[in-house]
DNA sequence: ATATATCTTGCAAACGTTTGCATATCGTGC
DNA sequence: GCACGATATGCAAACGTTTGCAAGATATAT
């Protein structure tokens, strides 16, 4: 492995130079430039990344704090960020959460170890001090699909809560008055898309019924499937479903379809994120669409632009989300 | 940022004491070994990783070479893998390599420059001098889900010919005789499943027809549709489909509902993966079981061990799959 | 008691960079 | 010819670890 020692003596120069070079910096004459710059090319020669990070205290890594079980709304959201922070030069690293105690704790312990530049924040932690450690560290740090009132953190999400009416408002607006709830606990954004669908029923005169709400553990196909059938077998009779997320409602169509129901001749169900195969499904599940790729994009520039200029303004974006209507909701019978 | 020297200083002993405790070495008392332990736990002290590599010459990274487009199949592998290196104290990074021409060598250059301590390939990457430089390097690899015949890699993977044959030979069993197939270029899977699938009709006695078989750009949700399209469009009378992918037959079954046909009364759908997904799909997706976890584990492995042991032996682990039948074959009418 | 083996600890070098400071060279305007 | 700023280069310290070596302490065998 060649180091830049060895690029300074192949050039008769000193290390110093030679990181010059490297570095772009000015103050280096144009022909030593041009001939450490050909021993690099010629050597193949890459700084190595744990000295660098050592002196800069830098790593050019972001920790995404994702939950250990990553949905698919999560895990394309991923995906975009990543690509995005490649081309500022900036590589990923995860940190999982898991579902048991002391696991944030952990993985605060693990942030604290890996240095990383800066943090975006694809899950809600509970655990105060993280948010303590984050602030008092003064890591850059980007919370991605939700936010924390009274903080100084960037964030970026919709509006939940309106996105949550605005999808039971189309329930509604087809006729049903008997629309069901599945949703669930340990993220705010479950109790958010909770609030707009009460709020929807109560704008509509709906009275609302404890017993049709029903709130998971996690927000899984798993979940969508055993929550819609306590639903069912509670007996109140069902015409929609409002899932809060789209693979709690993809759990909840294939419940559906075990008891004989059909979606949406007898249920419509309406989903939230819009994850890739809710057009693919048949049929097509109707939900909210959140900007998946806008808000992977901001939330990687906002981190990048956090981690260069210090400090940014403390951006509070607020994407614009859309309902996308297809075929799995439907006036009730 | 508390580092190994403060807890000396509050241990009263040297760093290279503390060392030892941190890693776990003999020869050191006891009494001092909980003292230090303790100020550990207390202070939150978590060796810094980029001090380590460089003494250690080691990054504890491993890179992961997937695909630009991260199918379900590879998001949920690449999950499991990057838990179970965890467990080891690794990390993983990224090298997506993009579907365009001089994306293979941008990405071997990465990898040149990166210093991973090891590399799980989800991705089978054309380019010979990828795995030239990878045998020149001594780099520690593993492909995972395919394999390299003549060459001394580590791989992991099903019998992709017989699993696919096996999945075929069951449409055949039901009584189907004009079986269609969708799969894709790129990768050796996507011919060998497509090899599987015209055994099983030789074997039946079934005549192969050309037009029956179509090859998707991509092994995406939109390539089923669009390929189940244009079969459909042929209008020479399909009873089943082979799809080379769970993501393919979603997107066929798709297009299928969309014709109005109906799974599996009209037409029956294989897949190949078992994705997620697949089981809550209504009607569920019969396919063929990749066995995820441990693909997951035994490359994680894997890549672990050949770091650690120098060189474990050069395994090459075929592992079962399973056919899972679900809802979505049924007899011909 | 002495020799020997086994523990226990610290010193200091090394890993590969970057950068402040010092020093040396070069132009330029007077 | 001189002073001065600008340009060019090197020295050495620092970043936070690990570990070979040396040396001191303790136990064990003679």
């Amino acid at each position: 492995m060649v180091s830049i020692k060895d690029i300074a003596k192949l050039a008769g120069m000193s290390t110093s130079t030679v990181s010059r070079v490297i570095n772009q910096k000015k103050y280096v004459k144009p022909e030593i430039r041009k001939i450490i710059l050909d021993l690099v090319e010629e050597t193949g020669y890459v700084p190595n990344r744990a000295a660098r990070s050592m002196v800069l205290q830098r790593t050019f890594t972001v920790g995404i704090i994702a939950p250990d079980t990553f949905n698919m709304f999560q895990r394309q959201l991923f995906s975009l960020i990543e690509h995005r922070l490649e081309t500022f030069g900036y590589r990923t690293h995860f940190f999982f959460v898991k579902f048991e105690p002391g696991s944030e704790e952990r993985c605060l312990n693990r942030l604290k170890s890996e240095t990383v530049d800066g943090v975006i924040m694809l899950h809600e932690i509970a655990d105060e001090r993280f948010y303590a450690y984050l602030e008092a560290s003064g890591l850059p740090a980007v919370l991605a699909t939700f936010e924390r009132e009274g903080s100084g953190f960037c964030a970026i999400h919709v509006d939940e809560e309106k996105a949550a009416r605005d999808a039971v408002d189309h329930l509604i607006s087809l006729g049903h008055r008997r629309i069901d709830l599945i949703s669930a606990g340990g993220f705010s954004f479950g109790g958010k898309r909770a609030a707009g669908y009460r709020q929807a029923l109560a704008a509509a005169g709906i009275a609302p019924e404890e017993a049709r709400e029903i709130f998971a553990p996690s927000f899984s196909l798993e979940a969508g499937k055993t929550c819609m059938k306590t639903l069912l077998d509670r007996g109140h009779g069902i015409t929609a479903v409002f899932a809060a997320t789209d693979e709690i409602a993809i759990g909840a169509i294939r419940m559906l379809w075990e008891a004989g129901l059909r979606v949406p001749a007898d249920v419509s169900v309406m989903g939230f994120d819009d994850i890739d195969i809710s057009a693919y499904l048949a049929p097509g599940l109707s939900t909210v669409r959140q900007p998946i790729a806008e808000l992977g994009e901001y939330a990687a520039n906002l981190v990048h632009a956090l981690i260069c200029d210090g400090k940014a303004e403390r951006a509070r974006i607020v994407l614009p989300h859309s309902l996308v209507l297809r075929e799995s909701c439907a006036p009730p019978r």
